[in-house]
DNA sequence: AATATGTATGCGAATTGTTCGCATTATATA
DNA sequence: TATATAATGCGAACAATTCGCATACATATT
């Protein structure tokens, strides 16, 4: 349980440290990969409404706390993050892994872009199969 | 018009040539950035029912003479390809530029993933401000 | 500790994007 | 031109997300 910490993270955010907030930020922290927000309803239970959980969600995510990832799948999902990462999905079983390529970073950093445009942020996410998948066919 | 060249393409596809498709199908070669569902239904007017379209961009794309992109917008859009490239899209007026990085495909078509992953596709979009949003405020 | 103020929440309905089932129609081919 | 197969229209159903509004609560103030 992260409770103490996501309190922590929100008041020094200056965001108010609702119950809801606590176990809906808490619940991200805790997660092993990025979460949709049904995931997180069905862990905080009846400790947040759906509406609150979506307006909680993208609260954290224009405050950096979370990162709004999207995975293509007509739904976004969402990540607590420290360091910035990519992610691997597998088309079949929906396993994920965080990459992390330097050289890739690197390149992120100062994509040449014609006609002025200033990039802010980007999103790169990589498809494919896990290795065992690859096996089964 | 694109529909003599929207009809061969269907053609050599072993796809049907109906009206619905080639209609959709030039819709989307005339475009100068990729379309919405939306988008492109406003531009085929009645000659071709919603569910009708749904169902020919994602055989197209699945054909690969279309390909799906994701803008995060909570909807897909998509594109008549010939070369692979990505997108920067201005998060202010939603102008889309095209942007090729001879770099960054060359990494792209070797990214380090570990535990055996396979990568077969990538989605890379780029945020930030256009040029005139830029000076705008 | 009590209170005032503004913000967050719950609730349910409404939107939006997308998919489905099924009867009908049209296409490609013999 | 008949025929088998695949595409279409239609409307209902779904799924994800957003909205409005009355109530409840967290924080700042006293």
């Amino acid at each position: 349980m992260q409770i103490i910490r996501a309190k922590k993270i929100l008041v020094n955010s200056g965001l108010e440290a609702t119950p809801a907030r606590i176990n809906v930020l808490s619940t991200c922290i805790s997660a092993t990969r990025p979460l949709s927000v049904a995931d997180v309803a069905a862990k905080v239970g009846s400790t947040a409404h759906l509406a609150t959980i979506y307006r909680t969600l993208e609260k954290l995510a224009s405050a950096n706390i979370l990162t709004r990832i999207d995975f293509q799948e007509g739904k976004f999902r969402y990540e607590y993050v420290s360091d910035h990462h990519h992610h691997a999905v597998c088309e079949s079983c929906g396993k994920v892994i965080e990459v992390q390529d330097k050289r890739l970073e690197a390149i992120m950093e100062n994509v040449k872009v014609g006609s002025g445009f200033s990039i802010t942020r980007h999103a790169l996410e990589l498809f494919g199969l896990c290795h065992s998948c690859q096996k089964k066919g």
